[in-house]
RNA sequence: GACCUGGUAGCUCAGCAGGUAGAGCACCUGACUUUUAAUCAGGGGGUCGCGGGUCCGAAUCCCGCCCGGGUCACCA
């Protein structure tokens, strides 16, 4: 297959233009590509320890920083540009008088080049804090333009194929995925000074379970035999709780093989948590302690917002039963109304049911008003037909001691008093396979080693899910999930349109076109 | 999967009652020692997503396909 990618001849006359420059440059004894550079200052350290300078002030403290040039304002006997790092801009200035090697400078610099600069701060006189460069060197000579400076890539094709190319056009997605490394970094923080250990669980797994959903199959050669992607770690994370573990937590690619939409992605990233002796009242107040801490963090706030939408996360969050909130909202018991009753009420609302079950119709009456939910809050006692792995609440059998956490009409969080009964989960696996005979796919597996473990005995635990592709997409302000996974899914890429090697002697080259 | 919408220079976009392609940035040449979308002068650069059809003539109209995006359906 064969994608026409435009103009590959200017392309193509760009990067010859740019390999002989290289080449020339060998000729005159500088290495092309340098093997370090010893950088004491990121663009953030200059920016904020010379902040307060004043305008026109010049230090003589000196700095080393590298990165890639930005903006470049040539003015003849000198030059203005930006260098471009992790944390963003730092203006530099090379004059003739001032800086070794100018000439190099005019003659073989220019913008995308990775370049190392060492000189002093000052405060340019519109009050830029500035390094003035008194030596430089060339890091690296890009064979491609860089993209268009003012409106960066807005492409999205280009966005997800080439994420290198946005970061390097749009400083916000270095940030944007600079936050997602940050509050990451600052949920392992939090809980590993709550005591919790963190721990991996097996991927590659003979039957799936922990969640609804449809699993990606693979092979395993050594053993001749087909495999799955784990779809949750829930269950082998409670195996470590039976094993003597009372805090234990996983952050990790789950892999569903299932739609892709602005809020779903075939592999996402979720962390879940357990907690030996606690119920869900606790992994409760955890979540809200968890989440405000992170918006604190953040934001230094406890309110956000997102997509135009204030968030307010004070604490503490609305609590509502899914029972309640149905009734409310669409006259419906879902305790005690009949399946006809479900079926009429869900078929004024457009929606057909195709699995005949309880729990199935309960779940999309929950769809239709989900989108109500804006400002945190705690969605409880789900029915025991669709919380399989749940224990059943202290107060009413037919309900679960189980929530989610809803913002934005999203699930954020999920969460339950752990079932610690083997009989009542064998049989509640019994009623998944019931399930999956009525052609629900998703329904989960019988996992009798699971079972087989809890008849060794699991504490009272509780548990916690988290999307965390979701929470960074509030957190960042981001309306599609594609925005906070940097190499998101995309169809194969047809060709690319990178310059082959060719024979010297074949220079008139009819450039292949061949399928 | 259905419907809607898009694909023109490396990037951002214009051109579409059919007459054979344009701007800005980037690139090359030149001028300019505090600019910041720097400025000024000149130059090169396009299988207008791919294939087929209608036509004297297609970026523009028609059909099919490929690759995006949006909405819906399934799901978190």
């Amino acid at each position: 297959m064969v994608i026409c990618t435009g103009g590959i001849i200017l392309l193509k006359k760009f990067r010859e233009e740019r390999i002989k420059e290289i080449e020339g440059l060998r000729a005159l004894g500088i290495n092309p590509y340098p093997y370090s550079y010893k950088k004491t200052h990121t663009s953030e350290d200059i920016r904020t320890q010379f902040q307060n300078i004043a305008n026109g002030e010049v230090t003589n403290e000196r700095v080393s920083t590298a990165g890639r040039v930005m903006a470049l304002r040539e003015h003849g006997k000198s030059t203005f540009f930006h260098i471009k790092d992790t944390f963003g801009r730092i203006q530099a200035y090379v004059r003739k008088d001032r800086t070794e090697n100018y000439e190099f400078f005019k003659e073989h610099i220019t913008l995308g080049d990775i370049i190392g600069i060492e000189g002093i701060v000052f405060k340019s006189n519109t009050g830029e804090v500035t390094v003035l460069v008194e030596k430089f060197q060339l890091l690296n000579k890009p064979l491609r333009p860089m993209p268009e400076k003012w409106h960066g890539i807005k492409d999205r094709e280009i966005l997800y194929r080439q994420r290198y190319a946005e970061m390097i056009a749009n400083d916000e997605t270095v940030k944007r995925f600079r936050m997602r490394s940050d509050i990451i970094r600052m949920i392992r923080e939090f809980l590993s000074s709550k005591g919790f250990f963190e721990v991996e669980t097996p991927i590659l797994q003979y039957q799936t379970g922990g969640a609804s959903a449809r699993p990606f199959i693979t092979h395993l050669n050594a053993l001749d035999i087909d495999m799955y992607l784990r779809i949750a770690t829930e269950l082998h994370l409670k195996r470590f709780i039976v094993g003597g573990f009372d805090k234990v937590y996983e952050i990790g690619r789950i892999f569903r093989n299932e739609g892709i939409s602005y809020k779903h992605h075939p592999e996402f990233t979720t962390i879940e948590l357990y907690q030996a002796y606690a119920d869900y009242e606790d992994i409760m107040n955890l979540t809200e302690e968890l989440i405000t801490h992170l918006v604190e963090k953040l934001y230094g706030t406890t309110k956000i917002t997102y997509q135009g939408q204030e968030i307010d996360f004070t604490r503490p969050w609305k609590r509502v039963k899914m029972r309640d909130f149905i009734k409310e909202n669409l006259g419906v018991d879902i305790l005690e109304d009949s399946n006809e009753k479900f079926v009429s009420v869900l078929a004024s609302h457009d929606v057909e049911i195709d699995i005949n079950d309880r729990g199935h119709m309960i779940e999309k009456l929950w769809d239709l008003v989900e989108d109500k939910v804006l400002q945190p809050t705690f969605l409880l006692e789900h029915p025991v037909e669709i919380s399989p792995l749940a224990k059943k609440s202290r107060d009413d059998s037919r309900v679960t001691e189980r929530f989610e956490l809803i913002i934005y009409g999203r699930e954020m969080a999920n969460a339950f008093s752990e079932l610690n009964d083997p009989v009542d989960q064998y049989e509640r696996f019994v009623n998944q396979l019931r399930l999956r005979d009525l052609g629900d796919e998703e329904a989960q597996m019988m996992d009798k080693d699971f079972v087989r473990a809890l008849e060794y005995g699991m504490p009272p635990t509780g548990g916690l899910g988290i999307g965390i592709d979701r929470l960074v997409m509030l957190l960042t302000d981001s309306p599609n999930i594609r925005d906070v996974i940097a190499f998101p899914l995309v169809r194969p890429e047809g060709d690319v349109d990178i310059e082959e090697i060719e024979d010297d002697g074949n220079d008139s080259g009819e450039r292949g076109e061949q399928a």
